[in-house]
DNA sequence: GAGTGGTCTAGACCACTGT
DNA sequence: CAGTGGTCTAGACCACTCC
């Protein structure tokens, strides 16, 4: 005998996924549900919760339970650092023009409205390990948040952190108010005698915690990627550390591994 | 006046996080933390449910709310096609001591357990896109499955696709009995005359499915990671496709770009 | 103001895990 | 068998959305 929530989650499932219950409809009202299929209140809200922590139906309050529209989805390929490297030397002008993000989104500048907040901080152990200097040592700490125009929240937010002593061999760059920098921290790193060999990035998922949910402006039943990318430079020394925080259902991350020939 | 249930969890939460409620260390019983909050059942069950949503509890009936102690990762790295493309053409008994996995793992073959199941199936509107051929063409599916000698669960299911007219140029091709092929896929595709030329690799995540937490074994409150490799062959042709679904809480997906020289 | 979901209570009974 | 979480009910009152 089948448990009751499971088999109103499994029907309103069905009729969700045959397409009976389209992206943006409105569910029957819980009370309705309640007379559909004589059950108490409780009941249908379970079978309801279990529906919005996979990701199909979205609780709005006041207004009723929402079939969930597929979100656009972003792309960020990993072309973005050859592109960005190009770019670093190239005379100012050009370098303002766009942007990595923009490269990856094919949006223009203005389409984009990017927030930059420095402060240093001390290397933990973990850092301090990817780093491969001691506990302690000072570090730039640099957040970023990117978002469109029309939205409220960023889909992106990064925890960037790059040697402190490195960074303040140009003054500039402890200034957030340069932000947005441009030519990115490729040429930020240029400017300081940096040439980076390779970027490895590290990605795995999670559920979001409450903060990251108001952060990204996320409903609950979606997942969030966990990025570390690390810039390590052609003396492999490892110059930047950067934590990347991106809303599962609307990016796409894109990795092309080219192969040697035969 | 903030919600019952949002303080309790919040409170509970801190304790997890500071180190008070260690890993793997049981919560209280719900009544006791009902007599502790001064709230009913159901409250203290929202709190926890909350809780294990942010994968940051597991319910275990019958004994009791457990601190989620944090799962090995398994590394896996995109240098894979590369060091599977060299070996492609070696003499079979070399390919034989490894396989892809193995090389991202650091483990021997006999820890792992493998499994493949081969069926026919007709490209759908999605496949048929990426492959560039018409709706209803033949592919041939193959869905694989590893996962630790002593673990139940899989820590990997991928379904593979080829064009059907491709791999039956070589029969063998065709048999699962076959598997696991040493050499893997590239040395398949080789015996059929095709050389890739790269990979790409689309990666998102979301909350799983019912039937994904069953296949992967997962509790609630983890989130998996779904990618889609595209191989293409020096004549730029997709040659494979493959959905690989990889539960969040034990993946870590590794990608390294090398950058060219200034 | 009508309709809808959100929070909370009190309590009954079932099912699983351990000793 | 004791202890623990899982399922379900019936009903009160609050908060948000939209007309």
């Amino acid at each position: 005998m089948a448990k009751a929530y499971e088999r109103i989650a499994d029907d309103l499932r069905g009729q969700i996924r045959t397409g009976q219950l389209q992206p943006g409809a409105r569910l029957p009202a819980e009370t309705k549900l309640v007379e559909q299929y004589k059950k108490s209140l409780p009941t249908i809200r379970q079978a309801l919760s279990t529906l919005q922590a996979e990701g199909l139906i979205e609780k709005q309050h006041g207004r009723g339970n929402i079939v969930r529209k597929p979100r656009r989805l972003v792309e960020r390929r990993n072309d973005r650092h050859q592109w960005e490297k190009d770019r670093a030397r190239e005379p100012e002008p050009k370098r303002r023009e766009t942007g990595a993000t923009e490269h990856d989104t094919g949006l223009s500048v203005s389409d984009l409205v990017f927030n930059a907040e420095y402060r240093t901080t001390e290397a933990g152990p973990d850092l301090a390990q990817v780093f491969g200097v001691p506990e302690g040592t000072q570090l730039l700490e640099r957040i970023f948040r990117t978002r469109y125009r029309e939205e409220d929240a960023p889909f992106n937010v990064s925890h960037s952190y790059l040697l402190y002593d490195l960074a303040a061999k140009n003054p500039d760059l402890l200034d957030e108010s340069y932000e947005p920098w441009p030519g990115g921290t490729q040429n930020q790193l240029h400017t300081v005698g940096v040439e980076l060999d390779r970027v490895e990035e590290r990605v795995t998922a999670r559920p979001p915690t409450v903060e990251e949910i108001e952060d990204l402006g996320l409903t609950s039943g979606t997942a969030i990627l966990v990025l570390r990318k690390v810039c390590i430079d052609i003396n492999d020394r490892v110059v930047e550390v950067c934590d990347v925080t991106l809303p599962g259902d609307r990016t796409e991350m894109v990795f092309t591994t080219p192969l040697a020939r035969w």
